[in-house]
DNA sequence: TAGATTGTTAATCGATTAACAATC
DNA sequence: TAGATTGTTAATCGATTAACAATC
């Protein structure tokens, strides 16, 4: 029963088995089943299981998958809401708003923000600011998540006004390098690298190697 | 002047390289300077400068920006472009259907599907299809990569209808795991492990780890 | 008990970092 | 030549794989 830190490594592949997990039906679940829809190795599946779950498994049976469900979902933060401003409502960012899956990843836009909209307006239950506003907003609703999901030409300056407003942590879809004090960080959502492994791949084929 | 191969890391730093460099004026650039921006070592951006680009650096001086510049793209594989298909033409995909950079990065998106559509429509230049026309569609074109960004239900048909036309290559942002036949590739989007990383990350800081 | 599958220890592999010599 | 920065060799670190003993 490990309490503490599992691998970067380890937590990418979290949520492909909590996919596989929560598509299957029977209760049992080995290692072995993993690894071969994942295209892993029974090993790795089974050190990742071991790193985050709080039962262990049974030999000769497998894993129990209603409990795996939950200490995936714990070791992911699922659960603990987080909330998050999103900084462009264009297609990409009212993607974002209206998509389903991202409350169970954790994750809660309670706000957003656009340069085109001249007053408070709605995106499905939630509100849309002026751009212009995104400090006062932000600062009051005491958020520490940014989403960037503006056009190259704008990141920059929104991501100082989330800096500024008391941002800490940006997830950036703006194909930028964004520069940030040291106490911020930024994860990049890199759909070149995505783009230039598959074509790579194209020529060599491989598998899930995120 | 290493002809073949980097590795995946490499890979997945080289993008970002390219967007400082084409953000720089200045025509001479060190690793120094690059790794400050980036959060990386000299040495690693050295060593991933040397692997793929074809005029070695100045010593006391750095790098040529255009020459890195033109290396990179190559390296990527910008230029060739792949023609690639598009099943769900909603938020997220009418945002990749009209995301400028996508060109850039050495795609092509010659035509979308979708099952609210029932005859040919439009999105800017790109026609999109009903869903049932995806294998003849796709055949008739010779297309070998599929993006999917229909909802978690439907993923998994579109994928059969994707394989069935011939593609070799799928770039996946919905939530599932994909079954495929072995020739065939899937690139999973993985925004549940970004964000699992991010909220971690909320909790330690970090940088550029992707 | 026999069969299956787990968990763990040691070996391997690959990527990063440290140290330093080469060179503009 | 002196200063700066590159490229390379060796050391370290971390993650994956192989081998196998433990156990339901």
């Amino acid at each position: 029963m490990p309490i503490l830190p599992f691998s970067i490594q380890t937590l990418k592949r979290l949520p492909f088995y909590l996919s596989l997990l929560e598509d299957q039906s029977s209760e049992d679940v080995t290692s072995g089943e993993i690894a071969r829809t994942l295209g892993l190795t029974e090993v790795q599946v089974r050190k990742d299981l071991a790193a985050i779950s709080q039962t262990a498994g049974t030999p000769g049976r497998g894993f129990s998958r209603s409990s795996l469900i939950r200490d995936i979902k714990i070791a992911l933060g699922y659960g603990q809401l987080d909330e998050a401003a999103i900084a462009g409502v264009g297609h990409l960012g009212t993607a974002l708003v209206n998509f389903d899956g991202i409350k169970q990843y954790g994750l809660r836009i309670v706000v957003g923000f656009d340069i085109k909209v001249s007053k408070k307006t709605w995106i499905s239950e939630t509100p849309v600011y002026p751009a212009h506003d995104i400090v006062d907003v932000i600062r009051r609703l005491n958020i520490r998540l940014g989403i960037i999901t503006v056009n190259r030409e704008n990141a920059q300056t929104v991501c100082d006004s989330f800096v500024e407003a008391g941002i800490k942590a940006i997830w950036n879809f703006s194909p930028t390098i964004l520069r940030v004090p040291d106490d911020v960080i930024v994860q990049n959502e890199n759909l070149a690298a995505s783009l230039a492994l598959l074509s790579r791949h194209l020529k060599a084929g491989g598998h899930l190697d995120t």
